[in-house]
DNA sequence: TTACTTGCAAAAGATTTGCAAACGA
DNA sequence: TCGTTTGCAAATCTTTTGCAAGTAA
């Protein structure tokens, strides 16, 4: 796997320490976090950082395609460090946020459907994930 | 079609006219409209209303099933008196949000997934509306 | 009558902005 | 050096909350 700065060094953009921390806490992490989240756990190698740089430079990375952004509840944006294309489950029961992949779906394959340009697809499952789900089936409702 | 009262009736809803006005709004427009947007559009004939209000409405009618909220642009969510599964296509050229039925796609039906019981889907699309593809192709960059 | 709704004002929470100081290349 | 990035504080914007007054059934 690639260092994190020869990511940027690739991408030719400014390896700031920030940036890479921001980077490297979403690489580590494999998994959706709010800035809030990034921004807590950066603090302790960061003490001066400051959350608005957090956003800034999730908006950066964004730009440089190297984080993507999702909103599958209605309160607040996470952050991820994999932009290939998957989509999003939410379990209404434990809020958790899983990648899935649907691989053999035409219709979420076709680059235009009526004459519209499809570009991106963000697709967002709502539900009740397998651990819930059997823990209810077992009776066991916490 | 039914009376909007009427719709209110059967689900046994007090029908209080704020709220016939608000799905009054969602149903006349027949697109995604912002809270904001709804309160503009009701000001006139309530210019009591607040927009406070206009969420707890809306809030209200998301629970009822009459109205649905989609979050497909980062920055606030909208609203249609339509709660039949469908698709958003988000145009980010002319950022005007449009229905799109995808009828035929196996994997959007599917009820579980490895275990993952599904009970709704939002498939947000991003790219070029038809009319915006059509004025780039004709050279008119308006 | 009475529980539910509305209006209002204020609060909350996420995200953005403006600007001076600091910094990477 | 110099244009870019960061930190900070304040602003902005959407959405929520608490509560008294009003209202549908």
């Amino acid at each position: 796997m690639l260092e994190h700065i020869e990511v940027f060094r690739k991408k030719k953009i400014r390896a700031t320490p920030q940036r890479l921390g921001v980077y490297k806490v979403l690489c580590r992490a494999n998994k959706h976090l709010t800035a809030e989240q990034i921004y807590g756990k950066m603090k302790a190698e960061f003490p001066a950082l400051s959350l608005a740089t957090v956003y800034s430079i999730l908006e950066f990375l964004k730009k440089s395609a190297l984080v993507q952004q999702i909103r599958i509840t209605f309160d607040k944006s996470c952050f991820e460090a994999r932009c290939d294309q998957h989509h999003h489950f939410f379990c209404k029961r434990c809020k958790v946020i899983f990648d899935i992949d649907i691989p053999r779906c035409s219709a979420l394959r076709k680059k235009e459907v009526d004459g519209f340009l499809i570009e991106e697809l963000q697709g967002y499952f709502y539900g009740i994930c397998r651990d819930c789900k059997n823990k209810v089936k077992d009776g066991r409702g916490d």
